[in-house]
DNA sequence: AATTGTTGATATTTATAAATGTCAACTTCC
DNA sequence: GGAAGTTGACATTTATAAATATCAACAATT
């Protein structure tokens, strides 16, 4: 690979990051509307993806097809992420956050507020730390004590 | 409920616990071979079920059957309990264990060591404390600053 | 301006997880 | 001591998640 192309440079159109990745483009939009991946998009729409978002769209299919985790189940998964940790909110703001409340779905598939009104999901650290498989075990470890 | 009947006692046979769930007993010994639930075991090998058991077992049902996460992926979010906090075991113990060190599966799947090795699994804490559902990200938020 | 690719929406197929069925040996408990 | 319940192992069924297919409208590329 180009090692002056950034991992996170969204260069790669739908039909070859499918081709690269050996699945097909329904499946991708399938993970996006499923809220599993946030590829960047065009002014006109239309789908681009990085180095990063193929590395953890290939961490997803292990799940599914190795590891036998559905995809409520990965979502699950994300939903634990603790990123009120990650991104310092308040107690003011962990008050009124869907995702600090028991949600079930990853926070970046809901509405934001405050703080992370400002930030955009697609390279907030909540989103982009689990890009590598297996990390968020990693996550809990390090804001636990 | 007889309230003189504590909710961890082992009270149910396998046949009674399916009917009052509306299962097969098969269906129960399933979830037990798959690491979901740890059954109290009479002498003779035979289960018993507890009321807390029961209520473990339908959280698990409403996973599975509403909120559509695989078995598999129900086994990889309890894998994700802080146990090494929950427990506090020392850093010395956490180097040798599965469970601390990137494990999929919950930690009362694995062979013990150390502390966890002069607990009982049925009765620990990490164990226990999923039986009420949806209290992992509590735990999670609990251990985390 | 013509070819190739993308979009979202709906419908269909397929792969397989979850749940049952069946069995013979063993317990339990009237 | 005999009926009813339980055990583990293996086979089978069924429910459905994941992946594809098809479509007409739109965008990009030459």
């Amino acid at each position: 690979m180009n090692p002056s192309i950034k991992k996170t440079e969204p260069v790669f159109s739908i039909s070859t990051a499918a081709r690269l990745l050996k699945i097909s483009v329904h499946t991708l939009r399938m993970y996006e509307r499923e809220g599993l991946i946030i590829p960047y998009k065009k002014k006109s729409n239309q789908r681009l993806y990085s180095q990063a978002d193929l590395d953890r769209i290939q961490c997803i299919r292990d799940a599914i097809n190795q590891a036998k985790i559905s995809i409520n189940g990965i979502k699950s998964i994300y939903s634990l992420i603790p990123c009120w940790d990650i991104i310092k909110c308040s107690a003011e703001e962990q008050k009124e956050c869907a995702s600090f409340n028991g949600a079930h779905n990853p926070c970046w598939t809901y509405d934001h507020k405050n703080v992370c009104k400002e930030r955009d999901c697609r390279t907030c650290e909540v989103y982009t730390k689990y890009s590598q498989c297996g990390t968020i075990k990693e996550l809990i470890k390090s804001v636990s004590r």
